[in-house]
DNA sequence: CATCGTTATGTACGCTTGTACACATGGGAT
DNA sequence: ATCCCATGTGTACAAGCGTACATAACGATG
């Protein structure tokens, strides 16, 4: 048989599942389109993650830091100075400009979390991630509100198919921060 | 057989389809669910309804109306003086106060709107009209970011358990009105 | 070399799903 | 009275699903 004893069997199937989310959404994701988009056979996935939630889990964990870990290359929020409002349109601009994969891939997460307990851990922890994030340049309590915002703005252009306005979106932060 | 010729024989499938969907979210809604919980056989409810997106349009839309109207005869956002962030917070409060049913399936019709098209309209509909009746009372610009930092509270408070902190969100809601 | 536990594989079972379709029924038009 | 057609009903089918499980292959350990 082909490639027995892989070791990287397991980190295969989970960006199996990443991309067939991307694809198909959430509801998309079973064993079996896991199974098939990574190239093994159907008792591969159901070993290495005994439940669905589980393969889920580990499919957004890794989405969500995968992303978290693009904001935190770009280095854009990282400034000690500057103006934070526009730091944080850009970057928003730039994630929504490109391919919106990733973008949907959060924010499928956010959908399935309200009825899956097992993953608002996981939507938590990328707001809280976010959050910190801004906190380094504004107070706590205020970066909370500029995610809130942020989330708020990125449904609105998902769901209205408006392009995504830069200057609004600044400006509608710069009224948040103090 | 009973119930033979039922005048609303629809619109009481669409219903149970609305109490299927709190009940056991969107991915709990088939035609098979919402004809037990109407009791109507399934052929009574692909016979109405030919595709499952064609009900699930025809529910979510009575459910987002349904909410408007509720909001509407609440009528704390219609004076046209006071403090608008204190009343779109407090009437925040009250609707995550209470039953959360209707927020949820608010916020399950927002987020599957991005992978289901046919529900976008229905979703660009209820903020849009959440924004109109904002923007009696302040700038339509104004109007946008209230609706969009709303959505994001609410989406905090429900996906990370957090009690709704209405003081918290009345200020936050008042920077953004310039 | 023998043994053992981990990993891999294929198959099978029971269930739910969307959809199609043949047939029954009765109201309204003629 | 008769015919038509919208409406109602039951059943069947193929597909997809999660899960369980018996078996096989390998690495490591003795």
């Amino acid at each position: 048989m082909a490639r027995r004893y892989d070791p990287e069997r397991r980190q295969r199937i989970i960006d199996a599942a990443i991309r067939v989310v991307g694809e198909k959404g959430l509801a998309g994701l079973s064993h079996r389109s896991a199974a098939a988009e990574a190239d093994v056979p159907l008792g591969s996935t159901t070993y290495h993650f005994k439940s669905l939630d589980e393969l889920m889990v580990a499919a957004l964990r890794q989405a969500s830091e995968g992303f978290a870990k693009a904001v935190a290359a770009h280095g854009a929020l990282d400034g000690s100075g500057g103006d934070l409002a526009a730091d944080l349109a850009r970057v928003l601009g730039e994630w929504l400009g490109g391919d919106r994969t990733g973008v949907e891939l959060e924010y499928e997460l956010y959908l399935a979390a309200l009825r899956r307990p097992a993953l608002r851990p996981v939507a938590a922890e990328w707001a809280d991630d976010l959050a910190a994030r801004l906190a380094h340049r504004t107070d706590p309590v205020t970066a909370r509100a500029l995610v809130a915002l942020t989330d708020g703005i990125c449904l609105q252009v998902l769901l209205t198919g408006v392009p995504y306005d830069e200057g609004y979106a600044r400006e509608m932060l710069a009224r948040v921060i103090p």
